[in-house]
DNA sequence: CACTAAAACGGAGGCGCCTCCGCTTATTAC
DNA sequence: GTAATAAGCGGAGGCGCCTCCGTTTTAGTG
């Protein structure tokens, strides 16, 4: 936001620096019983941090600066480095909440929808995690290969949360039941070749009606 | 050298910024019939600018100061922008300029010395090249991604002097004739992993002693 | 409630990045 | 040689990163 004033834009720029100093290394040591609880103050200001990053992040990119996130969360950027020493704590800390909500979602909207609905607005959240997570792109890639947890303990999560919508629909015979839920994954996936055109959003909308439309077609219901 | 006064490292740190934006592209459109003739002072400084970029990315790393570096060519911060609009332009070029003087090297050697001893005095420079690819190794590894020809350039330019240097060895019976290129530059790889111990130069020299010896073992001659 | 140790805060300060644009210099034409 | 002009130079300036350390707040304890 303060940042660019001139409108100009780096070519690449600059890389991460050491690799040989300490990555974020969630898996402690296996066991973490008690993390130290918090002090009250400290867990509010860590937790508005997290929010504002996540919407800086969305907005702005993984640039976006922190000082401007600090800012914005109220809280001195000596704060903000005490909570995440690096930006890719804070950006490992954002995804995963990311990815908490989208699990999350899938129980909810599976106990206020039909099961085919369900699956329908979950797959619309999901092409929205696609869309962030195609932003915070860089610093994931670079989180991917030091930090072997992150991977696999999201889409994990995720791929078993739409298993779930996806059994439960085919179980009430909205949707067909010879499909499973990585064959929808990758179809979905095809969403996320597409480029960053401004019409992204509808037309991924457009897919996922598509896909859906597929799948309720030939349901024995 | 001005950078990190109170012996603070950062843990990580930043990641490249925009890989949308135009990485080097060396290939500029399969055909560079003049690149245009630099202007004499331009040559003179862009020369130098790399002479004082490959001491410094090997003396600190890539991260070393470019306002430095700069200002050790006795040039101005805008004159390195407007040569290297980015640090992996400027890295790239002294990465390039390593192994133009490493297969250089092969050929020298060979003149001046039998063939087995240049093949050894070879490796050990071998050597001291990988170190300095360790060090560039981050942004290498960002420029290798974006940039393939630069892999496949480099990288068979060095197997080639290699072979070449072996096969003169094998022929002229000073080393046994039945291992190749690709087992030498194995044997040598094992290297790379030692990690960044201060012996690491000498215990390199023993490894490439030893693995001499291996290959002189048996010659005919 | 008062007190205290520990935890947390926050922002000044120092550094590096990168751009812009007024000035300098090499080259070319006469 | 001189003039004209394109090419190149350089550093001030603005921004972001990150650390350090004096100050403030919280959670216990009596």
């Amino acid at each position: 936001m303060g940042a660019d004033p001139h409108g100009f834009k780096p070519h690449i720029a600059r890389v991460e620096k050491k690799l040989t100093e300490q990555p974020p290394e969630t898996t402690e040591k296996l066991e973490t019983p008690a993390p130290k609880p918090l002090r009250a103050d400290a867990q509010r200001n860590r937790d508005k941090l997290v929010e504002v990053a996540a919407q800086a992040f969305a907005a702005d990119g993984v640039d976006a600066s922190l000082e401007e996130i600090a800012k914005r969360a109220g809280v001195g950027i000596g704060t903000l480095y005490r909570h995440f020493p690096t930006r890719e704590h804070l950006v490992e800390v954002v995804y995963r909440r990311e990815v908490e909500g989208l699990c999350h979602a899938a129980g909810e909207l599976a106990q206020l929808h039909p099961a085919d609905v369900a699956l329908e607005l979950w797959m619309q959240r999901f092409v929205d995690y696609i869309a962030t997570k195609r932003g915070l792109a860089t610093s994931l890639r670079v989180l991917l290969t030091t930090n072997s947890t992150l991977f696999s303990d999201t889409s994990g999560r995720v791929s078993g949360a739409m298993r779930r919508l996806i059994e439960a629909a085919a179980a009430s015979g909205k949707i067909r039941a010879d499909v499973d839920a990585s064959d929808v994954m990758h179809a979905l996936g095809g969403i996320y070749s597409a480029p960053n055109t401004p019409d992204w959003r509808e037309r991924s909308g457009r897919l996922v009606k598509l896909l859906m439309d597929g799948l309720r077609f030939g349901a024995k219901g």
